[in-house]
DNA sequence: GTTCTCACA
DNA sequence: TGTGAGTA
């Protein structure tokens, strides 16, 4: 974005002030991304930088791990219901042969040999990553209480 | 000083 | 799971 608003998937703060922001070790967060929970932006010597939106995730992810009771895996599991297809155009043949359709034990930008669709993509801008990970809008986000293209939220 | 990966126990 | 070694 270049007319001076916030883009709050630019890749700005380090994984210490993350980590400290979040009063987690880095190392948790290092687990966190190995986990497939969370995908920093990566620099070309390797140094992790992570957006206002990984910010937001890893707040709801302390959030239902310190406050809900659950662990990493639940959390997995929880992502993995998201209807990626939903976010790239329907289901058609390539999602239905996809096993992010099919199976729920990761979020679908972990799982390997995806669909055509999504093979070899940067799930980072992906707009399933890219959603609104509120906890209180995951039921919403399941169940398609809400349609992914139609913003309707009034400001 | 910070962050990286990997290894150790 | 947490710590340290050696590095960039």
């Amino acid at each position: 974005m270049m007319d001076g608003n916030i883009d709050i998937y630019e890749p700005i703060f380090t994984i210490g002030v993350i980590a400290r922001k979040l009063n987690v070790a880095v190392q948790t967060l290092r687990m966190y991304e190995q986990e497939g929970l969370i995908l920093p932006y990566k620099t070309p010597t390797g140094r992790r930088l992570y957006s206002l939106h990984d910010l937001d995730r890893l707040q709801c992810i302390r959030k239902l791990i310190t406050e809900d009771g659950l662990n990493i895996n639940g959390i997995k599991r929880l992502l993995s219901l998201i209807p990626c297809w939903e976010f790239k155009g329907g289901l058609d043949e390539d999602c239905k042969s996809c096993p992010a359709y099919y199976e729920a034990v990761a979020p679908c930008w972990v799982i390997q040999n995806v669909g055509n669709k999504c093979r070899g993509q940067d799930c980072r801008t992906c707009p399933v990553y890219r959603m609104n990970l509120s906890c209180a809008k995951m039921k919403e986000v399941i169940y398609g209480h809400i349609r992914p293209d139609k913003d309707k939220e009034k400001s």
